[in-house]
RNA sequence: GCGCGUGUAGCACAAUGGUUAGUGCUUCGGCCUUCCAAGCCGAAGAUACGGGUUCGAUUCCCGUCACGCGCUCCA
C-alpha cells in the first residue's frame, strides 16, 4: 500500500523537505520550496544523475548554458509558434475549441507597442510577429454561441502558450521580450558544435544538462509533480544514422535500470512506448519511464528519438553548419539525436514516495524513508546515550566534526535514544552512531543501521571507514536489470 | 480552464452565533531515565486573506488565495 500524498505532504513539511512557496503571502499555486532536507536529498539526485550520465561515461560531456536565449531559438524550436491560438471555453457543455474553429468570429486585437497603442483587425490567427512585440492583446470581439451545444455560454478568448516571458532591460520596450526556456535540450542543440570542436569529440557522443526551465501550465498537478517552474535532466546523444536504433534501446535500458540502481521497487516502475499518433512531431520514437503514483502512473522520464528534426531546424534557421564531418568514411552527414530526459523534482518525490514506510516495532510506530545512501540529506547522526557525561559528548563532537569533512552528519541529545532513533529514521539517516559508557572503557561506538535496526560495536578509529564502505560504496539497492 | 470539496497551533484532529477556542503529537526549558517515540513539572504556539450580515462571526453569506478529487489540457 503506496503512502497516501497528504501523508508524505505533511511529514515534507514538517521535517524540513518541502514547504509551499510564498506561504505566509497565502501561498503561490504551483511553485514550491525546496527546505534544508529537501534541498540536501535534491542535490543528490542530481548528483546521483550527473555520475551515472556523465562522470561513469566516457562519452558525455557536461553544459550549463543560460536560462534566457535568443527568441529566434524558440520559434526554430516550434515553441513560439505552438500554442498561440485564442481558446474559448463553453461554460454550459464545457468544450474547448480555437477561437477561430468558432463559426462566425472575427476578433480584434489592441496592441501595444513601442509605447503606443493601435488597434487592429488580425483575424483569429495571431501572426508570430504580433505575439512576441505585442505587450498585450485584448480581444475585442469574442465569438457566443458554442458550436457542439448551442448555447451562448461561451469565455472571453485567451491566448494559450506555455511559454514564460519577460522583458531585457528595465524598459519594458517590445523590442526587449525574451523567453524562459521551456526546456534545456536546445541549449544543448545550439551548443553542438562548441562541444564538439572544444572536446575534440568524435560521434557518438551525449552532451547533458541539469537546470531549470519554466511552463506556463494551465493545470498544475499533485504535489511538485507538476509545476511551473521545475528542474530538468536532460541528455542529447548525437549518433550516426543507422545506429540510431541501437542506441535508443541502450538509453531506454540504460534509463530504466537507474531508477532501480537507487532503489526504487520493480512493481512501481513500467516502461510504456508511446504509439504513433501520441509522438511529437519532432519524434520518431518515445518511451515513457512510469512511476505509479498514489494518485495513478505518470511519467518521470521519456526518452525520445528525436532524429535530425532539431540540428536540421537550427541550420536552416542560421545557415550555420551544423553537420558533423565523419573522418572515416569521408562523408557528411546531420547526427540523430536520442534524448533521455528527466524531471528533478518528480524524481524527488517518487523517491520520497517509494522510500516511505510505516511499521510498528516493539508496539510503537515507526515512520521510516528507506532512502539509499547516497541520497539520504543526513548521512550519519551521532548520539550521546548520557548528555551529562562530558567525556561522551566530547567524544561525540570530535565524531562529528570528523564526519563532517565527508557527508552532511548532525549531533543531537535532546531527547531519549529510542526517540532520537525514530527522528533520524523519518528523514531517512542510514546509520547512527552511539557514544555509551563502554566506548570510554573499549574506544567503540555502536552503529545503528536504519532499515534492519541492527546494532554492530566499532571502534573509534574504524568508523570513518566503516561508514565510507556503506555510504559511497553503497551497491545498487535493486541488483535486477532489464533489458529493453 | 470547468465542476465538487476542503481550509482551526509545526503536524493530526475537536468545538462553538457569546466568558479565556480544546486534545494528542511535535518543539523549547527543567527533573528523572539511559540502546529503539517512557514518566513528571512548566512554556510557546491557531480560526488562510478580504468584505458583508449581526449588538457580537472561527461558525452564516460573498469574493480572493491555496490545497485535494474528478474532468479538460499537456512538448
Amino acid at each position: 500500500m503506496a503512502v497516501q500524498l497528504d501523508t508524505l505532504i505533511s511529514l515534507c513539511k514538517r521535517r524540513g523537505f518541502i514547504f509551499q512557496s510564498s506561504e505566509i503571502y497565502g501561498g503561490m499555486a504551483a511553485c514550491y520550496d525546496y527546505g534544508p532536507l529537501g534541498v540536501e536529498l535534491k542535490r543528490n539526485v542530481r548528483n546521483a544523475w550527473w555520475r551515472a550520465m556523465v562522470q561513469e561515461r566516457a562519452d558525455v560531456e557536461g553544459i550549463e548554458c543560460s536560462i534566457l536565449m535568443h527568441p529566434d531559438v524558440w520559434r526554430t524550436s516550434g515553441h513560439v509558434e505552438n500554442f498561440t491560438d485564442p481558446l474559448v471555453d463553453c461554460k454550459s457543455c464545457r468544450g474547448r475549441f480555437r477561437a477561430d474553429h468558432v463559426a462566425n468570429y472575427r476578433a480584434r486585437y489592441r496592441v501595444s507597442e513601442n509605447g503606443g497603442t493601435r488597434e487592429e483587425e488580425l483575424g483569429p490567427e495571431i501572426p508570430s510577429k504580433v505575439f512576441r512585440d505585442a505587450q498585450k492583446i485584448d480581444f475585442l470581439g469574442s465569438p457566443t454561441h458554442c458550436p457542439t451545444c448551442g448555447n451562448a455560454e461561451l469565455t472571453a478568448p485567451r491566448l494559450f502558450n506555455l511559454l514564460f516571458k519577460t522583458n531585457v532591460g528595465p524598459i519594458e520596450d517590445a523590442s526587449s521580450v525574451v523567453f524562459m526556456r521551456p526546456e534545456t535540450a536546445q541549449g544543448m542543440f545550439v551548443n553542438f558544435e562548441n562541444v564538439r570542436g572544444t572536446m575534440r569529440r568524435k560521434l557518438p557522443f551525449g552532451i547533458a544538462q541539469i537546470g531549470r526551465s519554466f511552463r506556463n501550465e494551465i493545470t498544475t498537478k499533485a504535489f511538485i509533480f507538476r509545476t511551473l517552474e521545475f528542474e530538468q535532466m536532460e541528455m542529447e546523444f548525437f549518433c550516426k544514422p543507422g545506429t540510431d536504433e541501437e542506441w535508443y534501446r541502450h538509453w531506454v535500458a540504460e534509463r530504466f535500470n537507474w531508477y532501480l540502481r537507487y532503489g526504487i521497487r520493480r512493481e512501481n516502475l513500467r516502461l510504456r512506448q508511446h504509439d504513433k499518433d501520441e509522438l511529437a512531431h519532432y519524434s520518431r520514437m518515445c518511451h515513457d519511464v512510469e512511476y505509479n503514483f498514489p494518485m495513478g502512473w505518470g511519467e518521470l522520464e521519456g526518452i525520445a528519438h528525436r532524429g535530425d528534426y532539431d540540428l536540421s531546424a537550427h541550420m536552416k534557421a542560421t545557415g550555420k553548419d551544423l553537420q558533423y564531418f565523419d573522418p572515416e568514411t569521408n562523408t557528411k552527414y546531420t547526427p540523430y539525436v536520442i534524448e533521455p530526459a528527466a524531471g528533478v523534482d518528480r524524481t524527488v518525490m517518487t523517491f520520497l514516495i517509494d522510500a516511505y514506510a510505516e511499521e510498528t516495532v516493539l508496539d510503537r510506530p515507526r515512520t521510516v524513508l528507506r532512502l539509499h545512501p547516497a541520497l539520504a540529506p543526513i548521512k550519519v547522526a551521532v548520539l550521546p546515550l548520557l548528555k551529562k557525561r562530558g567525556e561522551i559528548v566530547e567524544i561525540c563532537q570530535r565524531l562529528v566534526t570528523a564526519f563532517k569533512q565527508h557527508w552532511p552528519a548532525v549531533y543531537d541529545d535532546t531527547a531519549a535514544i529510542g526517540k532520537l532513533y525514530r527522528r533520524q529514521d523519518e528523514v531517512g539517516t542510514p546509520y547512527c552512531v552511539t557514544v555509551d559508557v563502554d566506548s570510554l572503557e573499549d574506544g567503540k561506538a555502536t552503529v545503528r543501521e536504519r532499515d534492519t535496526m541492527e546494532q554492530e560495536r566499532i571502534e573509534l578509529d574504524r568508523l570513518e571507514e566503516y561508514l565510507t564502505e556503506r555510504i559511497v560504496l553503497a551497491p545498487p539497492k535493486v541488483e535486477e536489470r532489464v533489458e529493453v
